[in-house]
DNA sequence: CTTGATTGTAAGGTTCACCTTATCTTTTTG
DNA sequence: CAAAAAGATAAGGTGAACCTTACAATCAAG
């Protein structure tokens, strides 16, 4: 993978939120590149998996330019921390340092930078840094995101519940809490939803759905 | 620059030793690359100012070509020390690593890492780290090589000595430790030594002054 | 001093990631 | 719904750093 692709794919990774597709001109802008060629490497992403492009709408990244992209940013992230705790930058200029370092950074080198600084759980700036270990978790990459915009056959995981309190002890009595995993199993057409919760089956209208973040 | 300019740069630093060309298919042959695109690669650097092409006997770095070469030098080395030091990396992964960040470390960022790192003097293989105000003696360039190597006249600075305990003790005494700095002012039929020690005079057998390794 | 091995150079090709210009096609909006 | 704006695509071009093939110049050794 070059460098180029590389800054493709965390490039949408970033502007990619809400599953909503990246326009191509947004990621031109981004990148500092003509829309034309961004519209050209948008095709070759698609060749080689790495992206869903919808003319029109923009881009999407497969499950595999995810984890593609969740390795660099993870990469990034762990030298943004080396460079403002250990050599004293600014979380600005560590960020443009760590872009260039995240594309020589082999896997196992970034683990030992990772247990060089103690597996920190954020950037300078807050941000998380996704571990391997959370493979599990693609989206986590994403910002969280209503239950109610989840498609049939989606699963998730509950970060939040955002609900007053009546409402959020009936959810937990019916397994919906922070952590939770759940499935949809259908929309219905005015919104509402059926979910597995853990086996069990649960229908929601959308305007309770509304208040339950998941990632 | 680009990282491939930087790359025979540093090369030819490296296989330049007492002032000789390095001939093209040398060169060629450490980078992996055709003699062709090497030659090719020759004329851009001439062109450019940093390396004089004979053609038959091989290209010398100009001034110009040295100090870009020196840069890159530092930088690697510094990443080697880095590498080994704080994530445990082996020397010859090390090199190989330092070697691509060697190419996206700009001059400030080099020197916060220098001072995050104390400074070193030497990479993990103990070869010199050429630090900008050594301008003065760019032969610390090349690696270490033996005392019995130097020539009448020439000085150069102690950055080893291999010998027994005995021998290390007695030659310290003599002011001869690593950093210190000795000039060779004559050499015998049978291969001994006339030093200059910091205005002492020392004379050497040839077996002690193999130990001693100098820059 | 000629000959065979090195070394150099010319010519033309490839890939990558860009670019511009021009011509669609789709979407949006008045 | 039609026209304008936004976006997609086609065609062709650039420069960097490679490559191969072919031929020319030089060197070194008998």
């Amino acid at each position: 993978m070059s460098e180029s692709v590389e800054m493709y794919l965390l490039r949408i990774a970033l502007l990619q939120n809400e599953d909503q597709p990246v326009p191509i001109p947004a990621l031109a802008h981004e990148l500092a590149i003509s829309p034309v060629s961004a519209n050209e490497m948008g095709r070759k992403l698609t060749d080689k998996g790495l992206v869903r492009y919808e003319p029109y709408k923009g881009v999407t990244l497969t499950s595999e330019g995810e984890a593609q992209a969740r390795q660099i940013l993870y990469r990034r992230r762990l030298w943004e921390v080396f460079l403002v705790e250990k050599l004293g930058l600014e979380a600005d200029e560590a960020e443009d340092m760590a872009c260039r370092f995240e594309h020589v950074t082999p896997e196992r080198l970034a683990g030992q930078l990772a247990a060089y600084l103690d597996y920190p759980s954020v950037s300078p700036q807050n941000e998380p840094i996704p571990y391997q270990s959370d493979i599990s978790t693609p989206q986590s990459l994403r910002s969280p995101r209503s239950l109610a915009l989840l498609s049939v056959g989606e699963a998730s995981q509950v970060v939040e519940v955002a609900a007053d309190e009546t409402t959020t002890a009936f959810l937990k009595r019916q397994g919906i809490e922070t952590g939770s995993s759940v499935t949809v199993l259908a929309i219905t057409g005015d919104g509402s939803l059926l979910l597995d919760v853990s086996g069990q089956r649960l229908s929601l209208a959308q305007a309770i759905a509304g208040d339950v973040k998941v990632i």
